[in-house]
DNA sequence: TTAAAAACATGACCTATGTCAAGTTTGACT
DNA sequence: AGTCAAACTTGACATAGGTCATGTTTTTAA
């Protein structure tokens, strides 16, 4: 077995562990794979999703990165930060929008173009499903942040964010500081007075995993998308539910 | 022809004009008439997108309406501003997130069931192919409103208001003043103080119609997505393209 | 046409968060 | 293990935009 062979492998089986080839057969996701373009990236390096590189769908093979916008001033605004496993499809934005990627990690990106996007969507039924889904997806989490930067004062916004980590993630911090800070709207500083105001509630961070006095602090911070993950949501012992 | 056949080509008229049905057959349009259900609602009443209501797809046939979130303190965000030929569909949102729309005019919706909708989905590619449009827009303006709040300053925030007015409207200012502050994310008294501002620059709204001294004023809150649709973009009477 | 209510404007003041500057800690690379 | 750069923290201070109070204009409805 040569290399290639190895890698469509790999790729067969990361492809359908996504929600995106979910109840699609493993035949036909074979039969995309000669569509599948590979590109790599490092730490550090940027990539704007511009008229020639806009017009893709793309799957976050290994790595981290985040997509931005900046002003004439400069100032930055991360719309979204990318992991492992997750789709960014820049196909779908407007012609003159453009966004960069900014890697925080060593990533490998795989993509297909639009057309190949939209003769799958015009043949499966199942795979126009799950476009669908993954964009209907994409506009919750962004009505969600667009409410967290607009209705949450720095300390609210950065217990919403620790509490959503805390279910999905078992309380690792899975970005930087300083990267949190601009994601959640706000300076580095802030977010380290905020942090300080949250330690008086019992919510510490020990080398970037979170710790709670007595393990329910951050539920004050929890809503219904957040609480959608966790398994004493709603019940008798989820504090939300009880107040 | 009694009344319901007038109401059936009114509305077979109305969806065959929005782009969610465009290069669809009218005899398909027709097809799914008897899924259409239509709802009343009076200036000033409120509706909630709950459990009940949010697994469908609204189509706003006649009217205005806000679609809001509020938070425990009772501050308001406006997600977006719905008028007459737009749709919205909750269908697609997260099962725990809920909205409500504020109606600013009496308003008729029609709206499709979840299940319709996709059944449609399943038999029309062209249809899927128009709600992932559909949704694709939503994303775009999601994340060019998500660039303003927190990239701009209220006079920024209301020029690029203004400029997009401009363009799309001729000039008429398509919602009053308070809810526009609200929209963009500041008070009724900074959206004032914004406006004097603005004033300063040879920009004014004489009731309710945006004046601009030499007509060109406006161009410099202009962005990439607002030029779009503007007929002197890029060209060389482009004040953004010649600086 | 007029009265009442709503919307809007303006000034004085307040506050959350940004900016700047000076430490301190952490982590990556010899 | 030691060094240097980057990341983070902390304090003093600045400021955009919010709040509140009052006045003016516009709209609505009788």
């Amino acid at each position: 077995m040569n290399l290639s062979n190895i890698d469509s492998k790999n790729h067969i089986n990361f492809l359908s562990g996504l929600s995106l080839f979910e109840n699609i057969q493993a035949v036909e996701i074979e039969s995309m794979l000669p569509q599948l373009k590979i590109k790599k990236y490092q730490k550090g390096e940027i990539f704007s999703f511009d008229i020639n590189n806009r017009p893709r769908l793309y799957l976050t093979f290994i790595g981290q990165f985040k997509l931005t916008k900046i002003n004439e001033r400069g100032d930055e605004m991360i719309l979204r930060v990318v992991n492992a496993g997750e789709v960014i499809s820049p196909m779908h934005f407007s012609h003159y929008y453009d966004v960069s990627a900014e890697f925080i990690k060593d990533t490998t990106l795989l993509y297909f173009s639009e057309s190949t996007v939209n003769s799958f969507v015009k043949k499966s039924p199942q795979f126009a499903k799950n476009i669908i889904n993954m964009l209907a997806e994409s506009i919750q989490a962004l009505m969600v942040t667009a409410e967290v930067w607009r209705l949450k004062n720095t300390k609210e916004r950065l217990g919403w964010f620790l509490a959503s980590v805390n279910n999905n993630n078992l309380g690792k911090l899975p970005i930087a500081k300083s990267i949190l800070a601009s994601y959640l709207g706000m300076t580095p500083e802030s977010l380290s007075r905020a942090l300080k105001k949250l330690s008086d509630e019992g919510i510490e961070l020990e080398n970037n995993t979170i710790v709670q006095k007595t393990g329910y602090e951050l539920c004050s911070y929890c809503d219904k998308v957040i609480g959608s993950d966790c398994n004493v949501f709603g019940s008798h012992d989820c504090p939300l539910f009880n107040s």
